[in-house]
DNA sequence: GCTCCACCGGAAGGAGGGGAAT
DNA sequence: ATTCCCCTCCTTCCGGTGGAGC
């Protein structure tokens, strides 16, 4: 037996003490506690990248809030939290703001006003302070910039119309570039007041791990060296705590597969590969069929020679679309595609010139290949190109 | 220093699909 | 139910370009 309790790793796990932020959770609960007195607090605007603890922090002061609450017998606060990407659309974030002061709205079939409305009524109704949480607002404003910060001026404003209630908000991103996307008005009024979350460093991330290792696993059953070897490897992508977590779970996992009686440094090695492999393969499986067989064609070309251009890979790709009957795509948007797939990392691609010999794109694998190899020859289609 | 290759990548616009408004 | 709107994906068109070879 190697866990005592997996759930513990989770992401949305949240321990009785988050080490490291103690003081952001200071700051948040003080900008916060002003609601216990029925005062509206300022609106925060909290900035990090992933797994530095934003919404880890959030959950845990609001927590920590709603026991204060339960003491001091207060009752005219109340919380809600939406995830903006999750419930994606304006209408749906209004909706789940809705659904905690108990407002019904259906599914669909009302306009994003009406919704608006019924909120602003129930808010009356309620005679609260009501705390909001907009988790990743980011996803809102990128996936349609105007509605996005539409819906969110609205909500600003909202405390303009309200005279039994209040509201505040809580804005958390990972886009550290979002005050590029939001409206000044909008961006102004959620950013009263800013936490920004740095990145955990090696030393923090080993505080955190060793925490959660205690109740997640059996006594002694996770080394040092592993815990240290977890920390290591997160640190170095953007000191990342949930990627850290997973290695250790994974790396748990690993053990008690393989019957071992400790978590080593091996296994965490191991839950990198592991964890490795299947981002990636789950990345390139998803992708569009078109670009699936782009990068068969550089996969391709790759196994003879490592000079591979625009031209080449456009030619291969439209003997293989003749291959499988099916009419190619034009050479700009594989020229797109192409690109696409260099910001995923799957490919390496660089804009050279060759004089006379004009001007293109210099292309290989920036992947492990062998995960490449995997997903093509399981794919529907890659596969009757790759074994006729 | 000029030419000119082979493509780059911006712009505009169309198909089509899904959700919102009426 | 129907119309409207917007987004995504894609095409076509086209001006732009770094540098080998003359």
């Amino acid at each position: 037996m190697i866990f005592r309790d997996r759930s513990v790793l989770r992401h949305d796990f949240i321990p009785d003490k988050l080490p490291c932020r103690e003081k952001e959770i200071e700051e948040l609960a003080s900008i916060l506690a002003p609601a216990l007195r029925g005062e509206l607090p300022s609106n925060v605007f909290i900035y990090g990248k992933p797994g530095t603890g934003k919404t880890v922090v959030v959950r845990y002061v609001l927590t920590e809030l709603m026991d204060a609450m339960k003491e001091l017998k207060v009752n005219y606060v109340r919380l809600g939290y939406t995830n903006c990407r999750r419930a994606g659309t304006p209408y749906r974030v209004l909706s789940e703001l809705c659904d905690t002061i108990d407002v019904k709205v259906p599914f669909t079939g009302l306009a994003t006003d009406e919704v608006f409305t019924r909120f602003k009524k129930g808010l009356e109704r309620k005679r609260c302070v009501f705390i909001a949480v907009l988790d990743e607002i980011d996803a809102l404003i990128r996936k349609n910039r105007d509605a996005g910060n539409e819906v969110l001026y609205r909500l600003t404003r909202i405390n303009v119309d309200l005279k039994k209630s209040k509201v505040c908000f809580i804005g958390i991103t990972n886009d550290v570039t979002l005050n590029e996307y939001l409206d000044g008005p909008v961006l102004s009024c959620l950013s009263e007041r800013e936490l920004v979350f740095p990145p955990y460093d090696a030393t923090q991330l080993s505080i955190i791990l060793r925490e959660r290792a205690k109740l997640a696993f059996r006594e002694g059953v996770v080394s040092e060296d592993a815990i240290k070897v977890c920390a290591a490897l997160a640190a170095r992508e953007h000191g990342d705590a949930r990627k850290a977590l997973d290695l250790l779970r994974v790396a748990g996992e690993i053990a008690e597969r393989k019957g071992d009686s400790m978590v080593s440094e091996e296994h965490v090695l191991e839950a990198q590969k592991e964890l490795e492999y299947g981002h990636l393969f789950e990345a390139i499986k998803k992708l569009p069929l078109h670009s699936r067989l782009v990068l068969l064609s550089v996969y391709l070309l790759e196994k003879r020679t490592h000079k591979i251009f625009t031209g080449d890979v456009y030619s291969k790709y439209e003997d293989i679309c003749s291959m499988l009957d099916m009419s190619p795509l034009s050479q700009r948007r594989v020229s797109e595609l192409i690109n696409e797939l260099d910001s995923m990392g799957i490919l390496n691609v660089r804009v050279v010139s060759m004089g006379r010999y004009g001007r293109s794109k210099k292309i290989s694998i920036a992947c492990n290949k062998k995960v490449v190899r995997d997903v093509l020859s399981g794919d529907e289609w890659c596969s009757v190109v790759l074994n006729p």
